[in-house]
DNA sequence: TCCAATCGGACGGATTTGGTCCGATTGGCA
DNA sequence: TGCCAATCGGACCAAATCCGTCCGATTGGA
């Protein structure tokens, strides 16, 4: 029940360049200076980002990253599972592979469905504007939701 | 975002122990054997539930093993946790180490807690008897569309 | 007292993950 | 118009973790 690093490191760099705000421009080695992410890794991660459809990049000279999208229109889930692919908890709540190998007609099976649907809801609740957002607030009252709060 | 093999056998092996009854008592070879489950990685996950205080074992010829608590008492996320250790989506989250490498006062830190305990009252949620129970009952309740498939 | 049955911990192999490097492509500049 | 510099994109390799197996320790019955 761990998120991969790679994905821990895809968060920290989208919430950083959604602080460049909506048609800033950065690059992958800006972003790897700003959040400490080794630089190779740091293209790794863009590479799959822009494949997923998060970002758009173009190359030469000049050229570097920008959000596909808005910030409030990306959320947690997207992030994960354009590095870490399809939010599943086993094996037999992704559409492929049902060599489970337990024979028995797997009684825990469609519970496994609920629970992931709860975890994705998860994810899918949390934006990059509200994790690019003032530390200081978020810092201090999280879940309550006071009003007129940014984002 | 995938939960480890040895968490998804325990599962399956302590809903096939609830079916037992509260005072059933079974084994590790017993339990492979209805659950497909090989028998040595059986019985290190009867060691591991054993000692996370799950199910009470007792050695020696007739012995076996039994749940510690009703069924309606232990959830999914203390099997979860006793095989596989504390949910803890990032290294931040769980109490010790914080050697994050990542300098700058990680502004995404304050929010992976929630996420964090959302996806722990989504675990919490699931109590072993509703994993033991019929299986058509649960599988209405079930978002599957189709109507008797599984398997 | 001996024997059989069961849990408990230790070891090795395999798959996945994370990190690094080099090539392909593009725009700017002389 | 040709060259050069900067950037993304994919492929390779090492490391760590995870899974599966085996053997020893312990206990109750005959």
């Amino acid at each position: 029940m761990r998120l991969s690093s790679l994905a821990d490191y895809a968060v920290v760099m989208m919430t950083a360049a959604a602080r460049e705000g909506a048609g800033g421009r950065s690059n992958a080695t800006l972003l790897a200076g700003q959040t400490g992410v080794p630089l190779p890794t740091a293209q790794k991660l863009v590479s799959r980002l822009a494949s997923a459809g998060l970002i758009e990049s173009t190359r030469g000279t000049g050229g570097g990253i920008r959000l596909a999208r808005d910030a409030d229109t990306i959320s947690l889930a997207d992030i994960v599972e354009a590095v870490d692919g399809p939010i599943a908890l086993t094996a037999c709540v992704d559409g492929a592979a049902h060599d489970c190998g337990l024979e028995m007609q797997c009684r825990v099976r469609p519970h496994w469905h609920v629970v992931n649907q709860a975890v994705r809801a998860a994810f899918s609740g949390v934006t990059l504007a509200t994790l690019a957002a003032d530390p200081v607030e978020s810092q201090v009252m999280d879940v309550s939701p006071r009003p007129g709060v940014f984002a």
